[in-house]
DNA sequence: ATTCTGTGACATATTTAGTATAACAGATGC
DNA sequence: GCATCTGTTATACTAAATATGTCACAGAAT
């Protein structure tokens, strides 16, 4: 999978690395069991330092989406914990909404958009 | 409006601090022409310094929440612009739904979510 | 004239982010 | 055994972001 990395963006580089990762697996380019590149490896590739790296993957072990094996580095494996994920998905989502309530967005503007992201990322 | 920092929070205050006055508009606690305390007072109530709340009053009136005005300080006047704002909402949104779709919640999940939000913030 | 407003210029302290280098223990392949 | 890979830890350093403190200014209100 290709991680592109924006040097110019105002979100942290092992936040990006996250996201673009979470976004591979939501969209099954990563798969359960899939191994991923070494922290020295995809550190090289991107061109940036192994504890950016080694960061990002500790952070996404903690959120329970990949397990770290000292032989063979770190692999897919999604923790479901459907409750915990819901209430972080309502503390992320407050904010958002509103946002959008003051701005005029109307709860079925937001429904739309969730359904664009759904099909956008689980295909049509 | 009752203004509650949480100072051990991971967030920044003036992010916090932006987040707080939005929900207000939100809320209707605070109403279009509204005045909002002087950079100084705010700060003096809330325990920070002026400069972090003069940073989060600047960073709204960016986002077109409020307007300063030299004589009567901030007001709260929305810019509403739909189309803007729902791209913002959709980048915003996007990582959450990629962390959602990984963690087993389907759209129904979100959806009832948004609309528990909405209630909640617009009353019942 | 006094007092309020936002704003700007400094200085400073702390934390976070990112890089760099080195070393270590464990596992793998030869 | 030996070289090589893995994550991990330690240390050091730079740079930026965050937050505070103090002082000063111009404009407006009373």
């Amino acid at each position: 999978m290709i991680i592109e990395i924006d040097f110019n963006s105002e979100k942290a580089i092992y936040v990006q690395l996250c996201n673009q990762i979470i976004l591979g697996i939501a969209t099954s380019q990563y798969t359960e069991g899939q191994q991923l590149p070494s922290v020295r490896q995809l550190a090289d590739t991107i061109g940036i330092n192994m504890h950016t790296v080694n960061k990002a993957y500790s952070i996404l072990q903690q959120e329970g989406f990949i397990k770290i094996d000292r032989r063979r580095g770190a692999i897919i494996a999604v923790d479901i914990n459907k409750l915990q994920a819901l209430q972080e998905a309502q503390d992320d989502m407050a904010a958002i909404v509103a946002r959008a309530i003051c701005k005029g967005i109307d709860r079925d503007d937001i429904h739309e958009l969730v359904d664009k992201l759904y099909d956008h990322y689980l295909g049509q």
